[in-house]
DNA sequence: TCCCCCACTATTGTATACAAAGTTCGAGAC
DNA sequence: GTCTCGAACTTTGTATACAATAGTGGGGGA
């Protein structure tokens, strides 16, 4: 593999999985020697992660870690139930039997997960969950959709949902992907855009709400190596 | 200034005011000679022009300006009108006074550059056009809304709006832009919304429609170098 | 004559060296 | 004791050299 991209791989890997800290600076130089390329293809990984927003990327300081505040949350989820529910009402005017096929299975899937040990089904239900989400997205057939929306889906924040989700939360959160599934089945436009706003907002609030017995993340100040 | 943020501009700017035709190969020895900085920082600035879709970047093959077939443009003018009536929606719930006067001088300006000479005008109205949408849009205050629209509305296909416009398609537009302040005046969220809605479907119509006694653009295959 | 393959050239990808900017920390003035 | 300035150090920014890959064209064989 090219170098740039597994910078850029493995970078975003860490990101995700949150092996660095809110606030935390990379550097460069120490990318290079974990990930065994030199500077260059990290820069361009780098450039490449800001675009995205996943990091933050300022002159002669470097990448950090963003920050997400609670307002963050709350725009986020806005404009993803915007642009989902709007993917939503595309790929119910053009969904073709196989995709629903697909999309049904992949709901089967996680239903049967619902019992399965918590520690083991989180990957897999984030796995199942992106490829119910990302399905739709295709179905909707909008090329321009799909960049735009991993501006806003692809940061770690979002791509964590599951981990504050009760057993309950998760009952709720899959009943709603089978709404949104029969409203695509019955090319019901109006009905699947409906169901899938309802969905985000369910998943907004699972993270505005406080946790039970603890702070709230957006809450946490970093240990911040610098800045 | 830096290098990057020099080839960045100058790119840039070439693209936008399409001194590249569609499909052009942009060679970055080329483009580091011409404005005069080593491949790196030019190789930089294409990262982040291919991250806001102003042009395509592919492994070793780099940097291509886009063609905009029909349906890309239909794409785009759709994706505009959900995401800037959505602004405008925000925009009404938040707008104060100073930024409502501060659009009430650009739609006066633009007005007055009606009757300017046909050549004159065109760069003034664009940028008055954006800055008029560009309020709107950090009116709205949504942070993560900016850098979404960036990756529609940047592009220069958008920006060379103004070139296809008659005098009948200037005083509509700005017409509706008046529309589109008053419901913000009013603090009129669904009037913003559909008001806005309006002008951009407007604007794709622009667009779509064959040009009187020739081709349409959208037909224009390009004399491209390569690939 | 046509097609395929290989060498050659053009172009991009990566590493490294050096330049510039930012950060840190201690010495000196007050 | 505290504040300020600046020198040393750290980190990022840019240039350049070399490596790897993709396009090009000519020669040989069928």
């Amino acid at each position: 593999m090219a170098a740039t991209d597994q910078a850029y791989d493995a970078i975003r890997q860490a990101l995700v999985t949150g092996d660095y800290p809110a606030g935390a600076h990379l550097r460069e130089e120490e990318l290079a020697a974990t990930i065994g390329v030199s500077r260059t293809p990290i820069r361009e990984a780098l450039r490449r992660l800001d675009a995205e927003g996943i990091l933050k990327f300022v002159r002669n300081r470097g990448a950090t870690v963003p920050e997400w505040s609670e307002r963050d949350v709350g725009e986020i989820f806005e404009l993803r139930a915007l642009l989902e529910s709007y993917s939503a009402r595309l790929a119910a005017e053009r969904i073709d039997d196989d995709v629903l096929a697909r999309l049904g299975e992949l709901a089967d899937q996680m239903d049967e997960l619902r019992i399965s040990p918590r520690s083991k089904r989180f990957d897999a239900i984030t796995e199942l969950n992106n490829q119910f989400h990302r399905g739709i997205l295709v179905a909707a057939d909008n090329r321009r959709l799909i960049p735009l929306l991993a501006g806003v889906v692809q940061i770690p924040l979002v791509l964590q949902t599951f981990r504050r989700y009760t057993a309950d939360d998760l009952q709720h959160s899959f009943q709603q992907h089978r709404d949104v599934l029969q409203a695509l089945r019955n090319h019901d436009a109006d009905w699947a855009e409906a169901a899938m706003r309802a969905h985000l907002y369910a998943g907004r609030n699972v993270f505005l709400r406080a946790p039970a017995g603890g702070r709230r993340p957006a809450d946490r100040r970093p240990t911040t190596t610098r800045q």
